[in-house]
This record gives structure tokens, sequence and C-alpha cells, in this order.
RNA sequence: CGGGGUGUAGCGUAGCCUGGUAUCGCGCCACAUUUGGGAUGUGGAGGUCGUAGGUUCGAAUCCUGCCACCCCGACCA
């Protein structure tokens, strides 16, 4: 395998995009933007869907489909949501094609235009809002709690592999509510499961908080997030919970009558995550030999690779390997044995890590011989030799030390990369050179965020959930404030 | 969309300035020897040189348009 090789540390956008290709997780497709997942991508995403997806049932979530079209005149009833989202939509006019009968082409039917352009979704709260409407009358029809995952669109400029491309994959929660107390615990519901899953599963520590008015989702009163922070010290926005209030349900009219037999609004939330994700994972763990996969979502936990020399080697060697490929699966853990014979085991070593594999198992004559085996981790990169016998507790442990390990090396660099700074000086050079979060004070105004956006690039990624209250200064203008905001320059 | 760069076999590339039908490595196929950290030998297959035009006896090479990708901006829940 003659892949080019790009260091992390000197050209870390260069080393993400070599990665996502030579790890077989995605790659470019004839279509401007976006991408196609490959198998090995896909296994990791489904992974991560199969375990939100259980966290949202447990909370009494029920998945539903909408369309992929939406009429262009739904888009225009919730003002802020049609200035978010106008200059990124795909517009469907026509609905055929035809054989131009002089140039042999395939064309657009002139004739097929449609009387209303539908608006390929970029998200969905305009169609399901309105078919909101007409389901629920009473307060008995409240809440609904409905998830859909989805495929939408976002015309964006530049693009990049599951960071941000033309059309991706994401689950939209949609929940109505009939109390604004209710929508807003959702809210916050769904951003815990959110954090949880970053951290416990993907292995990335987030912060969870608020944004700023200027970062607020186009038609929240709120909207919540978890951010991440990546290796070059760029933040990332893993997911959003939004507070809607009462916009769509004025917007599309949904109103339910209360046990007093009063008409009112319903509250809204909305909330999501996407294949960026996959990014977040990549950009969190990964290094110069490849990928670093949190044991939680690796395809393959284990895999087992059987080094023989001669024939007879081969049948006791693959012997042993089977029945431990046997033994850890019956653990329920996903082990793989690598009998390919046509490539060396140090061939397969550098692939495994290039693709993330957490534990690799060999065996050769010789463990046949001692009743041993060798462990490689690849977080560490460290080998062991263990007894074979005691494979069946030693392996799951060390999975969950890996899974452990990987989260704190990722909470040890946020930890490191998050500075408190008080003056303008200490934010620039803060941001430019020792990366990361920065925490100042901000006099809490839009123009004030704009300007600092404007000198340092850097955008206010969140206001923490139980932010500590201080006095303080902008660092910018001066003027009071009542607690530090995190900034960022971020993805 | 602006500035810069790139596009040659599945991947990575040489050739381009100075036009004459494409180089090398990896991978792939066959056989043999191999296999405890990216094996070796021998033989073989694989190319509309991003794309559409133009100049020319002749274009990967020169000219023009277009497309895609990368980097920096602008843009971006």
């Amino acid at each position: 395998m003659d892949v080019k090789k790009i260091k992390r540390s000197e050209d870390y956008s260069g080393w993400y995009n070599n990665l996502v290709k030579n790890a077989d997780l995605a790659e470019h497709s004839d279509v401007k933007g976006c991408m196609i997942i490959k198998p090995y991508g896909y296994a990791i995403w489904e992974k991560m869907q199969a375990e939100l997806d259980r966290r949202f049932k447990e909370t009494g979530h029920q998945n539903a489909y909408f369309p992929l079209f939406i009429p262009k005149s739904f888009f225009s009833k919730e003002a802020s949501h049609v200035d978010g989202f106008a200059k990124e939509c795909a517009v469907v006019t026509h609905y055929r094609l035809k054989n131009d009968p002089e140039t042999g082409q395939i064309v657009v039917d002139p004739d097929a235009k449609l009387e209303e352009e539908l608006i390929v979704r970029p998200t969905s709260e305009t169609i399901i809002w309105s078919t909101y409407r007409n389901w629920i009358q009473s307060y008995r029809d409240l809440p609904i709690l409905i998830n859909q995952w989805a495929n939408v669109v976002r015309w964006e400029m530049r693009t990049r592999l599951f960071l941000r491309t033309t059309e991706f994959l994401w689950q939209e929660g949609h929940t109505a509510h009939a109390t604004a107390e209710e929508a807003i615990a959702e809210t916050k519901q769904m951003l815990e499961i959110y954090a949880d899953f970053a951290e416990k599963i993907m292995a990335v520590p987030v912060i969870k908080g608020v944004k700023s008015a200027n970062e607020r989702f186009a038609g929240a009163l709120d909207t919540f997030c978890i951010e991440g922070l990546m290796q070059d010290g760029k933040a990332l926005q893993m997911g959003t919970s939004h507070f809607l209030g009462q916009n769509f349900a004025k917007a599309f009219d949904v109103k339910y009558v209360t046990r007093e037999n009063k008409s009112e609004y319903v509250w809204a939330t909305s909330w999501g995550v996407s294949t960026r994700l996959m990014g977040a994972l990549i950009m969190s763990h990964s290094d110069d030999e490849g990928l670093v996969l949190p044991p939680n979502l690796a395809p393959i936990q284990v895999v087992i690779i059987p080094i023989f020399r001669k024939e007879g080697e081969r049948e006791l060697v693959m012997e042993k390997a089977d029945a431990y490929f046997a033994a850890l699966k019956k653990l329920g853990i996903s082990v793989k044995v690598d009998d390919r014979d046509n490539m060396t085991p140090g061939f397969k070593y550098a692939e495994y890590e290039l693709k993330g594999v957490p534990v690799r198992i060999a065996i050769g004559p010789r463990d046949v011989q001692n009743g041993t085996i060798e462990v490689a981790r690849r977080d560490t990169k460290e080998k062991m030799v263990l007894q074979a016998a005691d494979l069946e507790h030693k392996i799951p442990h060390l999975l969950e030390q890996i899974q452990q390990n990987i989260y704190q090396k990722a909470l040890d660099y946020r930890t490191e990369h998050i500075h408190a700074v008080n003056t303008w000086d200490e934010f620039i050079d803060a941001l430019d050179n020792k990366t990361g979060f920065v925490s100042s004070h901000w006099d809490g105004s839009s123009e004030t965020e704009e300007k600092i956006k404007e000198l340092s690039k850097a955008t206010i990624r969140c206001i923490p959930l139980n932010n500590p209250q201080e006095d303080g200064k902008c660092v910018l203008t001066g003027n009071p404030s009542k607690e530090r905001v995190l900034f960022a320059r971020a993805y």
C-alpha cells in the first residue's frame, strides 16, 4: 500500500483528507460537494445511529419520515428561518426530461415546469409543522415526540469530507409541547443525550452551552449546543438542540385546546446531529499512523492475525485463532480473523492501524507452543504478551481501558487548551499561539461579537451551562460583563 | 465568488518550458520462494494524459473555454 503520507503536525487538513480516503471512510463523488460514504465509514455511522436511536427511544421518541421536498411557500412563513436558509437551498423547478430532437441530448422539458417550486430540505421544521397542524387539536395530543433519520441538502460554497458536505445524513428531532417549561426541558434533555453520547461512546469530551444570538438557529429562541475541540485547536459544533418557542406554531397556525377549553399555540423543539460527528471522531483521536477508533464505535474491535511459515504450522495456528475468535465473539466482541496468506503480518499490522482497530492479537507457532498471545493496543501502540487462558477476561477489560484512555487523552488536551484571558492582547495571543478555547468576558452585544469575529476570526462557541458568574470587563470594549464566554476559531 | 495551486493506470508520480503517441514505484493477475513490523524473483494485464474546442502533418506538451479537487479568503444551525 503506497499511500501518500501527510504528517498531522505539518498539514492538518491535508492529513485529515488523506486519512478519510486512506482509511476507506469516504471519498469525493462525481457530484460537486457530495461524498460517497464507503462501507467502513458507513459501518461507524451505523454504530452511532444505533446508539443514538436507542437513547431517543428510551426517552419516548418515535421515528417517522417526512418528504424530501418542501413547497417553496412553506419557507416564507417563518421570517428568520427563511433568512437563515435561503442562500443555500437547492430548488426543483421541473419534473421531466426529454430528448431534444435537434441535438439528440437529454434536456429539461420546458413544458414540465412546476407550478410551485420545491425546495430540497435543508432541515424539516416547515414541512413537519405544517403536518403537526393536522395532528394536534387537544392537550391530549401532546407531546408529540418524533425523530427522523434523513438526508438534507445545504448548498455550501466550500465543502470538506464529513465536516461540511452539500448533502449529509443526520437525524432531526421535532417535538411539540403544551408548555414552554416542558419544551425547554426537552431541549435540555436532548442536549444531555448528545453530550453523554459524545463522551461515553465517541470518547470526545464536549462543552455544553447556549449559543449567542448571532449563532442561534434560524427560528429558535435558544440554541443549545455541544462543542468539541479538535487536535488542531479548532472548535467543532457537534450537535444542537433548539428551543423554538411558539415561532413555528404561529407560522403554521398550530393550536391546541387546553383542559380549560382555551386555545393556545404549541411549544416546539428541534435537535440534530449529523455525519459531521464522523469528522469529530476522526479529528479527536487519530494520529500519523491513521485512525484511532473508540472500541464503542469500532466496526472491528479486535483483529486476530495468525502467523505461520509452514503448512503444518498453519493448521495449528488457525485452530487457535478460530478458538479465540469464537471465545471473543461469544462475549459480544466484534472480532475478525485475518487469514489472508498473500500478505505479511507487518503489512496487516499497518493496515489495521490505519483503520483504527483498537486491539490486535497476533498468534504464531511460538505462541501456540507457549500458550500465549501477543496483544497490541492501537491507542498507545503498546504490545504485551498475555497468557491465552486470560483472553476472555483481559480483552474486554482492555477494550474498556482503551475507551477510557482515549477519552482522557482528549479531555487532557482540551483542558490544556482552555485559556482564560483578560485583555485583547492576551486574547489574540491565545488564539494565535496557544490555540483552543479562549474564555473571556464579553459585553453581551451582537456588535461586539461581530467586531471580535472580524478582528480575530473567532466566534463565540457557547456560553457554558452553569457558567460561574463573575464581574469583569469585555475583552474588546471594556464594558462591564457578568460572565466569561468561550471563543474559538471553528470549523 | 476572489487569490494561489493541482489534475497523467486503482494509488502516488516523471515527462510539459524546448510538440513526434507516456516514465517509475506501489497495487492487480499467474507461478515459485516467503510470512513474529509495510516480502522477493520471473512473467503479464491495465492509459479517451480532467473535459470540450482550437493551432499543427502531428498535442500530455502550445492556445481558449469549461469541470473537479486542495490551500487562503468571503460564506456557513
